[in-house]
DNA sequence: CCGGCGTTGAGAATCGGTTTCAACCCGAGG
DNA sequence: CCTCGGGTTGAAACCGATTCTCAACGCCGG
């Protein structure tokens, strides 16, 4: 059920960062920093509300448009990847350059975990294959819910009667 | 390859939408039929500006936000299923009771083709059962450029580089 | 045919995200 | 160090999608 910690290093990423901008002439400044530091040493999916949030924490003040661009590069970089739960914004986590992965979702709770599969490395690569495509990427999105809010929601309906509405 | 003309009998969910309604004693508002009806005989996926723009044409005037409650209300009915493929807006489209599938989105043109596979769905309920979650749908997004676009990269990249025909 | 209650729709508000542009900083060259 | 120039920054304006507001309206049971 727990999902193993993520063997992340956020320094090694961050160095790969400062060296992508400079193999492209780009500076390397205090924001793009401390923007890329807030994904690599974090192990959650992140939304720019929350690196603003964290950003102010730290008294760090970076304007949203130079977050949003930092992340345009770095995703451009694949160093981190754009994630899109419907939530009404996206969401963004550090690429561990190992295999891909989908993600796990509770309707209850929101809690995201990770997982991989070689099945569906697998059969991505063939479905494409079958329709012509060339394959890029895939994103696969499991909703349901989980274990814990399953017990919640299975005490809340003991106590109270059903509702029609949702 | 080729996939399968969809199936879909728009009349008969425009028929289990009225009775849905009338079963939570909603009223069955001009309005909420066309913009169903709208959805239901497409077989493509829909955005709200596609549905604001065909309502138009056929004189039919209904106002946005009304279009967002009914799209809500299909859904929470479970009639249709919405979509983001990151283009900044969503997609809607008739949800066959039949089995979920995934989508090939082309990068190149945004083609979106359908497909279903008997692996993906053991394959998401083996993995949510894995991690104790009770698997409520899932989303595979496969992104990739379809045949016709790398055709057309590939003459693109020739002409850059060598004259040649057209 | 009536009345109540839910629906509708125009417009305003919200919200995530992008663009603008003048001030500013990184870093190569003196 | 100092200087310069192009890329970067950030406040605010802008944008497009979606939601909210609320008075007028329409469905439907009686």
């Amino acid at each position: 059920m727990t999902n193993p910690p993520p063997p992340i290093d956020g320094q090694a990423l961050l160095d790969v960062f400062r060296r992508y901008l400079q193999d492209h002439n780009l500076p390397v400044t205090h924001q793009r920093e401390v923007v890329a530091s807030m994904i690599f040493f974090s192990d959650e999916h992140l939304s720019v509300g929350d690196i603003e949030r964290g950003l102010a924490i730290r008294s760090e003040q970076v304007g949203k448009a130079t977050i949003y661009r930092t992340l345009e590069l770095l995703a451009t970089a694949g160093l981190i990847e754009e994630h899109d739960f419907g939530e009404g914004f996206k969401r963004y986590e550090p690429l561990a350059a190992q295999s891909q992965h989908g993600h796990l979702i509770c309707s209850g709770c929101g809690r995201v975990v990770e997982f991989s599969s070689d099945r569906l490395e697998r059969m991505s690569a063939l479905t494409a294959e079958e329709h012509g495509f060339r394959l890029h990427h895939h994103r696969l999105e499991i909703y349901g819910v989980c274990g814990e809010c399953q017990g919640r929601d299975a005490a809340t309906l003991q106590t109270t009667s059903v509702p029609s509405r949702e």
